[in-house]
DNA sequence: CTGTTAGCGCCTTCAG
DNA sequence: CTGAAGGCGCTAACAG
């Protein structure tokens, strides 16, 4: 009720954009008097802080956080998350362990998909810093780390998440990709299974390369050769390995277990899966469904509609400590030297 | 080749941030010249363009958009998406089709999750106004249109999205609850059924009203009260559904078919059904498992354990079209007249 | 405690 | 075609 000396009420709607002048005006304060009530009214005569605080609420006053984060070394409290695609239900559970984090700093996410494309993966990069983000979180596309080397960022810390590149200088937050695999896979032959499928993605990303090695070491452990025809790669989707889990059943010597290396895959390998069990068993062929292991878990792997064990573990725990180790270079809490990686434990689970 | 007069060359690595000026006095030109170079270079000696563009991309130049949005009239290429819980495949599934959409015209996706709180929601709503947000697609919290009105939004548009609020001047783009509640629970009527249990989630999001208004107004069609008992609202997760839907059983008129109204309640009573069914049958008793009808589809929904039917639509279609609706006021395509109103059809799938 | 001055990086306007 | 001046909204640094 202290000051009503506004020319053009909030009423309105369209345009205007307040400023801080603008309050300062209304309220008969100077915009520096406006400043430190809106960062949190220090050196302000509580009075008149309270006062310039209703001006503020009256007016519906928001401030801008681009100009402020114009002047040197204030931050811009943004982050930049940059996935392969946000439909895949395992990168949205990690984006949202990465926002509650970020959240939890006053930070926002930007949110970018690259669409597994390395030019794009470049754009974007550009693009977020371009706007000035604090750092980077991203699910690298390719093996080449052309474009997110130190020099390009210009001190925006990165974080490499899931995903991890040759000869890279960032910080890095891993699955145990080599051990789940490792294991799966030497539970499946502990269990006699000689002829064990895997269904892999692009060895050109880490987890495709770290995945199968795993699986590789598990045979040579177990003294058991992998065959070739049994070992699918690049398959991008459910739909390529569904495709692909049909061809193996087309095989001579099928084989009677599967490795499905990610979620996309599992979903496509327990259709097929499936669809083949029912067709067998239709046919008079008493057929058990194929043994098979997952890695990723994924919302309902409980109910699937087949036996399956799954290499399990947590997207969203991904994300936080994506954020986490993000945030403590940002504190300056990590020491500047060495690349860090962590690798997340993992865990078998039987459904 | 022609201009290395660059006093700190970018191999260092930390701090820096180039600016215009930086670019300009390492290629001998004023600064208005670069940014006419990042404009376009339209009315720029193309081999001083070509010169200026070298350096920029030597050095690693990125244009600060944030500065760059100060000027008046240039905007920000922001758009703020505001949503319950990333996590929620259906959310995120929305969220992809926004970035796709968006980012076909440049711009960039802010995303906040609201965890269903109108707090948060108003907290996150002020920050992305101070972000200079050019628009907002958010999936309300509340049926308090409080803060998401026009006077507080100050020009910047709104697309509710999937959700809606009494009285609201937003745009919005909704699904066909309530005709997809009244097929689905009419199909089943039709079918004998005369105990269908709903399981909502609140009533204070438009999406359960809704819904319930489909499944009530089918019911009163047909003749058949509806039995207060095996209403349940207020589930928020497929924990809470599914010891819903197991109470629901202990019940002495336990129902013969249950409405799940979205994915997540779904998923709860499948679990809860398939469990029951599993026991009853282990008990001697043949239970045919309950009838199922869920709204919203999900992943897997073709290989759940027990035949459901789903009341099924397109979240990444909802983002779209919540883009496109958006980008429309944005570009002034859209008159600006009344708020718009989308209804998008759903259909009826048997698994 | 409060106000003035100046400048963050960029671009519109106006001269040359 | 190129450059100089000025200001977008905000806040450190320095008066008063």
């Amino acid at each position: 009720m202290t000051a009503p000396a506004d020319p053009s009420p909030a009423g309105g709607a369209k345009r205007a954009a307040l400023t801080v002048k603008d309050i300062a005006r209304a309220a008969e304060v100077s915009p520096m008097t406006v400043s430190r009530v809106l960062s949190g009214g220090k050196n302000v005569r509580p009075a008149l802080r309270e006062h310039v605080e209703r001006v503020i609420a009256e007016l519906g006053y928001y401030r801008n956080q681009n100009a402020r984060s114009l002047r040197t070394g204030l931050h811009s409290g943004l982050i930049g998350v940059m996935i392969t695609n946000i439909g895949n239900p395992y990168y949205a559970g990690m984006v949202q362990g990465v926002e509650r984090v970020v959240a939890a700093t006053g930070r926002r996410i930007l949110v970018g998909a690259t669409n597994e494309d390395p030019g794009l993966e470049r754009q974007l990069l550009a693009d977020f810093l371009g706007r000035q983000v604090e750092g980077l979180i991203v699910v690298p596309v390719g093996q080449d780390p052309a474009h997110l080397v130190p020099e390009k960022l210009r001190g925006v810390p990165l974080v490499l998440a899931s995903r991890t590149m040759e000869g890279t200088q960032a910080d890095a937050v891993l699955i145990d990709d080599v051990n789940g695999a490792h294991d799966a896979t030497a539970t499946m032959l502990g269990e006699g299974h000689r002829r064990i499928a895997f269904l892999g993605n692009k060895v050109t990303v880490s987890t495709g390369q770290r995945r199968l090695a795993g699986f590789t070491a598990a045979h040579r452990e177990h003294g058991i050769p992998v065959d070739d025809d049994l070992v699918v790669l690049g398959l991008q989707d459910a739909a390529a390995a569904e495709s692909a889990m049909n061809d193996l059943f087309g095989l001579d010597a099928a084989p009677t277990a599967v490795f499905a290396a990610n979620n996309r895959i599992s979903i496509g390998a327990i259709r097929a899966i499936t669809r083949h069990t029912a067709v067998e068993r239709s046919a008079g062929r008493g057929a058990e469904p194929l043994r098979l292991f997952a890695f990723d878990s994924f919302e309902f792997a409980d109910m699937a509609p087949i036996p399956l064990s799954v290499v399990d573990h947590d997207p969203e725990e991904l994300g936080r400590v994506c954020a986490e180790m993000l945030l403590a270079r940002l504190d300056g809490t990590a020491s500047p030297g060495h690349p860090r990686l962590i690798e997340l434990p993992v865990r078998l689970v039987d459904h």
